[in-house]
DNA sequence: AAACATTTGTGATATGATGTACAAGGGTGA
DNA sequence: TCACCCTTGTACATCATATCACAAATGTTT
């Protein structure tokens, strides 16, 4: 990294381009320029180039970027290893379709595991295996950094007890808000919240 | 409104402190003041009462704010009725859990029904009737202006579809970019692009 | 090989969001 | 009723982010 203050809302934007150059390659795109991007992702080709900056100096005057070798930077630079460990917290309803939903398998990583206080759910639930939470140390995977929780109470107990056991960064799918040190990153996916969100917004114009 | 230029990081807190108030409120606490909720939800004080204050002096000076009434305010004023007519297109695991996930009753509304392409799913599956996409204006709910996206494929075609139709909201739970025309929002909730945003934040620390 | 057409990367600038400081005014208690 | 205390609402300052404009550098064409 060029340098060591990426600003937040570039952060947020790099998955999006990840997103968009898997899909230029997989289509057999093998140059792209940033206005070119730009309209793939309806985002302005000066924002592009200045979030690349932040990377290093990844294109070419004249010519523009390398799909391939975007991606190649993209994935060493910022550290996506394919097999990040992934563990789920609550194996409710929501919790079992994200666990069915294995999307990201070679995109982002695997669930190895899961956790949850209730016995009846217990056991091995297509394919991946589900622990009480109580033996979260034991079988919490070695290297694991990211929770997704989808528990539906105790939210911030549990949470603290991941975080105390080296978790530092949960996405949050409860209806809850949650406290977490400095250090740890939550990011709260809230499905009532988006769409209250978006009857604000429709009805502000 | 007092004002109709309501920032857009003001609107995406909106929500927080309703979820927030209304916990207040069933915990029996009746008047708040900026600087305690400010604790509660982790935001400043400051930021509060100035989101506040685009909707108008809904505090007293030295005294705070009425839990009650701010509820109030906040659902009348920004158009939330508790039951706002939500479809869901795409009745996967994703869609089923949604559907199960019956949190948001008496909060943002209920989802009336959903819709697929694939015959199998057609039916009834946990109260919420599953029509085909074929029919959608047929069974579109009258006033519907939200649906949820959980489609696995063509979601450009199916989000095309929805705003022809009259859809002006979307909740875009599918890994794809979609594109619409001014007046529609699309907010796009991605595990995958949360999980890798979480992993680039925690590498750049 | 030279001139031209492009597109990058980045200073400078504009816009938007957040934080500080405090005047204005209602609540509270004597 | 009066004086004091407290908290709101907002003008002003600061910080973060997005956009503009253009020099520098590369591919392409003649």
């Amino acid at each position: 990294m060029k340098q060591n203050k990426v600003p937040k809302a570039t952060l947020q934007r790099y998955p999006i381009y990840l997103k968009a150059l898997r899909k230029l390659h997989h289509m057999g795109v093998e140059r792209i320029m940033s206005r070119e991007l730009g309209n793939f992702v309806d985002i302005e080709s000066t924002t592009i180039r200045r979030d690349f900056s932040f990377i290093g100096s990844l294109g070419k005057q004249g010519y523009g970027y390398d799909v391939a070798s975007l991606i190649e930077v993209f994935n060493g630079q910022l550290g996506v290893n394919f097999d990040e460990k992934l563990i789920l917290v609550g194996a409710g309803n929501l919790g079992r379709a994200l666990m069915n939903y294995n999307r990201w398998n070679h995109v982002v990583g695997e669930i190895v595991c899961a956790f949850d206080t209730d016995n009846d759910k217990i056991g091995s639930l297509s394919e991946v295996p589900v622990y009480h939470l109580r033996d979260l140390k034991q079988y919490l995977p070695e290297g694991c950094r990211i929770a997704i929780l989808t528990v539906s109470g105790n939210a911030q107990e549990t949470v603290d007890l991941l975080i105390e056991s080296g978790i530092v960064g949960i996405v949050n799918f409860t209806h809850e808000h949650i406290q977490a040190p400095k250090g740890v990153i939550i990011r709260t996916v809230d499905v009532v919240s988006t769409i209250q969100e978006l009857i604000f917004q429709v009805n502000n114009f």
